[in-house]
DNA sequence: AATTCGTTGTTGCATTTGCAACATCTTTAA
DNA sequence: TTAAAGATGTTGCAAATGCAACAACGAATT
């Protein structure tokens, strides 16, 4: 188990995060691409910490239609206790995008006060802290994505958004057309019916998942 | 300036607000319904607390067509740098509902190691930390209802999620139809046509702002 | 090398949705 | 009280989108 890395555990040495790992009884799971590693349907209190490989938080509605609302690189927290609410989770789960290993912890051994009070817990509190912040500018930036109210708006806003944050006119997709699709939560036909536009238009350039904003 | 109530100083007396307040160097302005009080495309770096009336964090697209993000009720907190990303704010506004009041405080006031170093300035960080988690809560939420393909999807599960919130089947709006079609971002005229099929296929019940889920 | 599986591109067609325009009703302001 | 402004309900029509189906391509597996 090696979280050095991860957003939670920043800062904190590894010998320390060797030692909390033992005390908050964390486990490590490894998986493959495609599997599911939870359902937050379910009562879900713990946190899962993406050591290796990437996964999505999805949905699918009654029709099979599957949308993308986290995507969760590695080192990344997933979990539902901190960001669903209760009763939210209804056909959301957390899929692997490719081979990847979590590790997990119940979430009340972040919250709970350690008896011996120890520096390094109040750090991972801190991380947290820091984990829900930026989540929230990633929920934001999403729901910003998906309030435009067509295909090609919410295209436009998606790049523009992944252009600023990569401060170039010419970025990577973090994920596959039919990924893109999901998370923009539009049919892919339909999506790729509009780049085609896009492009013959002169708006974008496209090459695989390379990306470039002509104007 | 009363923020006794507020969320940012739940736990800490009145005279110690009064005393943060005039360490934060807080400033109190009131507005009249309609009122834009800032814009998000600019540099906004305080926090404004919403100490009477609600608010809506709205973005308006090159249309005119207006998506509400967030609604903010009395006590509630806004402000760009701790939710959305530096490089989003583009047609967002934070618009008043009825009549507001709103006290704003420089963010880093917040995040400063305060020289004296008061136990009351960790209440304020530590609420901060439970009003992130609420608004990723909110955002998340949002996110889902919209993630729905169809207009009768993300009203039912607007619907759904209210009904759960208020653990009944039948509950309040807490906007008008207007608002509704702004927060599910589709056409106000489509959603009144889609709400009227649902009446009539006896889904729902509705009376004014109240809705009753019939199954 | 062959096969299978998943991704991408394409298109016709039906349906949904947005848009515009207007009537009615309600609330606010003069 | 009246006028004005805003919210709601309604409808026809055009445009956008979803759906289904299939071909082409590529990667992974046997």
């Amino acid at each position: 188990m090696n979280v050095n890395n991860t957003y939670l555990f920043r800062g904190i040495e590894e010998n320390e995060c060797k030692r909390m790992l033992k005390c908050f009884q964390a486990e490590e799971k490894n998986y493959k691409s495609g599997d599911i590693i939870c359902n937050y349907s379910e009562k879900t209190d713990f946190i899962g910490i993406v050591t290796s490989g990437s996964v999505n938080v999805v949905r699918g509605d009654e029709n099979g239609n599957i949308s993308i609302l986290e995507h969760i690189e590695e080192n990344g927290l997933f979990g539902k206790y901190f960001i669903y609410p209760a009763s939210a989770g209804e056909g959301i789960y957390v899929v692997c995008d490719c081979a990847c290993t979590a590790v997990f912890i119940e979430s009340f051994q972040i919250t709970k006060r350690c008896s011996k009070a120890c520096i390094c817990h109040s750090m991972v509190v801190s991380n947290m802290f820091d984990i829900v912040t930026e989540k929230s500018k990633e929920l934001s930036s999403h729901l910003i994505v998906l309030s435009c109210r067509t295909t090609r708006e919410k295209l436009l806003c998606c790049f523009r958004l992944l252009s600023a944050q990569r401060q170039s006119k010419s970025f990577e997709l973090p994920f596959s057309a039919t990924a893109l699709a999901e998370y923009i939560c539009v049919d892919r036909s339909a999506m790729t019916r509009e780049l085609k536009k896009m492009k013959e238009e002169g708006i974008i350039k496209m090459n695989k998942r390379n990306i470039e904003l002509l104007y």
